[in-house]
DNA sequence: CTGTTAGCGCCTTCAC
DNA sequence: GTGAAGGCGCTAACAG
């Protein structure tokens, strides 16, 4: 009825409620634990219309420092900018919704020093949990997690030194299936390109796999193999390595559909175009970028593109793709978390879900 | 020294360092809060070796309980999955950093239910402020806060009868520099294409806008133009909409490309490709997509986009599009709502930035 | 069934 | 300079 005042006025608490309803405070927290067996029914209808009148809210900061636990759990980003972390971003909220957990979104957008700073936040507001897609640092940083301190579950990638559960990505398999598939479809040069991956376990093992199959090739002509590094943080390095990719793409003849068609003879049996398997989206991206700019519209005819993660551009620039679960990845981060919130005690597992090839006309012309 | 056992232990509070300090709870509290002026440089030292012995620190929670300012900011986000989104997100983090807050970032994901679970829960959490990219819904949902009730400010668009500030792009002048955009590149079937926007200012400010300049076109051929609105929340909606707009394209001539050019003669001077101007990054991916799939990769001889918002993949496909000063969106959006919790009292205002337009391809061949 | 009491971890008078 | 005491809003024993 009466309008609301421009001055926010204090919250109605408790006491408040108590008061308004005349009675004590525990009636009310009984009533609003859920406790309402052992109420009177005219007790609790009063209780709810003073609450109503009130429009009274329990403090949960209140809450969690009485329990112990204030439902908040930290969910460490290194890059918001990738679309990947959005997306396991939504397997988290949907777990969290079902857990009745809240999670605080901490992105560190590539900086170390804002990792180390929101970690150090995290532990101060108490959060039951932490979700890490850590940058690629030591162990050092996350000292007050995993181990002895608060429960914590890692995404995407391990950290050395860190006892802790970790769920991504199958990725040797996910490598595996890529290079693979390029061999099928007979490129017989192809480039892994990555960013550093010293420090970062997932990449590694990607790299690790893919020269790992190129080795192992068997039969007939032998694919050329070899890994780029992309150092996406420093644009004067990513210029250039990438000159050495656009020699090697200048000294490739042109791709048979202009040429070969014409001359009708089949002179070329090994005239396929460089094969570029990216180790995610954002190198992916970096790569497109550059050829389009270098090469022009028709740049898929001179380079064929695969990707692991798989972007929205993806699917409209015919990009092959291998998809991860990443809904799937949050989903069972926050269930790992709460089970270690609740107490589990079992050594640090590792869940690796499988990744999908989505085969588009980048590798399949 | 001693390794952390696997079991979390309780973490110190000010009591422990005090007893660990041999002094009293108040002189800690003193030194935390930076009154070391008033601290005996002894005392002070027996202090800091304490809190490092014990690896103290400070709760957020008891601090907030007992202050009542907890430092926490809502942020509430229609759609994560939105580029824009995640661009004033960065703004945001960086004026929050700046101002000493900290940002609980909460994702509605485009579900109004969401939104309002979301909005109770952050005012459970006494958060001293919020930040409301809202769903288009009606102001009783956002009713706990803005005026009366916890600071508010809106990003990208007002809700009816919520008095708060608002920041976000000059939709109106953007919608304008599109539309005269595509009227001096010649086109002339140019057709705004937008979500739902009865709910939405903002969508509703661009759309009006385009209309306006569509009717206040003066000289030669007239442009026509017309509104398509697309609900991407509903496929087969979605399925029907395009038809109509593949009838118009099918029924443009192609472009002077393959026909003219060979012909030599200028026979039509109006057969320019139909433009398609997209109210912003979602609907210009969807239109996309669409076009690829139904003409193939050279769509873009066929029909024009222009978007509003700068998807990473415009450049990539050689779209036009208006830019939004996404970073100054979200870091002044911190500014106002800082301005406000501090106690601010001037009338709601609405702080207008300007896009830019960044020509590309699409609309310049 | 209901109310009283004692803290959770911290900050803030107010004395010493 | 320093410390003791009370209370922020809530819950969890205890009584009645």
């Amino acid at each position: 009825m009466s309008s609301t005042p421009l001055a926010a006025r204090r919250r109605a608490t408790i006491t408040d409620v108590a008061r308004e309803a005349g009675t004590g405070k525990t009636s009310i927290s009984r009533y609003l634990n859920g406790e309402t067996s052992v109420l009177s029914p005219e007790l609790r209808a009063r209780i709810e219309a003073a609450i109503e009148r009130l429009d009274y809210q329990p403090n949960q900061m209140a809450r969690g420092l009485k329990r112990g636990r204030n439902r908040l759990i930290g969910m460490l980003l290194a890059d918001l900018t990738n679309p990947y972390t959005v997306e396991v971003l939504q397997g988290v909220e949907a777990a969290c919704h079902a857990l009745g957990l809240m999670p605080l979104i901490c992105h560190a957008a590539n900086e170390v020093e804002m990792e180390r700073r929101y970690l150090q936040l995290l532990t101060t507001y108490r959060v039951e949990g932490v979700i890490v897609n850590a940058l690629g640092v030591r162990e050092e940083t996350l000292r007050p997690v995993g181990g002895g301190g608060i429960p914590a579950v890692l995404v995407d990638r391990s950290v050395d030194g860190l006892t802790a559960d970790m769920v991504g990505l199958d990725n040797r398999a996910a490598a595996e299936l890529g290079t693979r598939h390029l061999l099928d479809a007979g490129f017989d040069e192809i480039w892994f390109v990555v960013q550093p991956f010293e420090q970062v376990s997932s990449r590694q093992v990607r790299e690790t796999a893919f020269r790992e199959v190129m080795s192992a090739q068997t039969g007939g002509g032998m694919a050329r193999g070899r890994t780029l590094v992309l150092d996406l943080a420093d644009p004067r390095e990513v210029e250039r390595s990438l000159c050495t990719l656009d020699r090697t793409i200048d000294a490739t003849p042109r791709a048979p559909a202009d040429a070969a068609r014409h001359a009708g003879a089949d002179t070329a049996p090994k005239a396929r175009p460089v094969a570029l398997f990216a180790a995610n989206a954002p190198v992916a991206l970096c790569l497109a970028l550059h050829l389009k700019a270098r090469y022009g519209d028709d740049w898929q005819t001179r380079v064929a593109l695969l990707s692991i993660d798989d972007p929205e551009w993806a699917e409209l620039t015919g990009v092959t793709t291998i998809r991860q679960p990443t809904y799937e990845i949050g989903y069972r981060a926050v269930e790992l978390l709460h089970e270690r919130i609740e107490g589990v005690q079992t050594s640090a597992r590792d869940y690796l879900l499988p990744g999908e090839l989505i085969v588009r006309a980048s590798t399949s012309r």
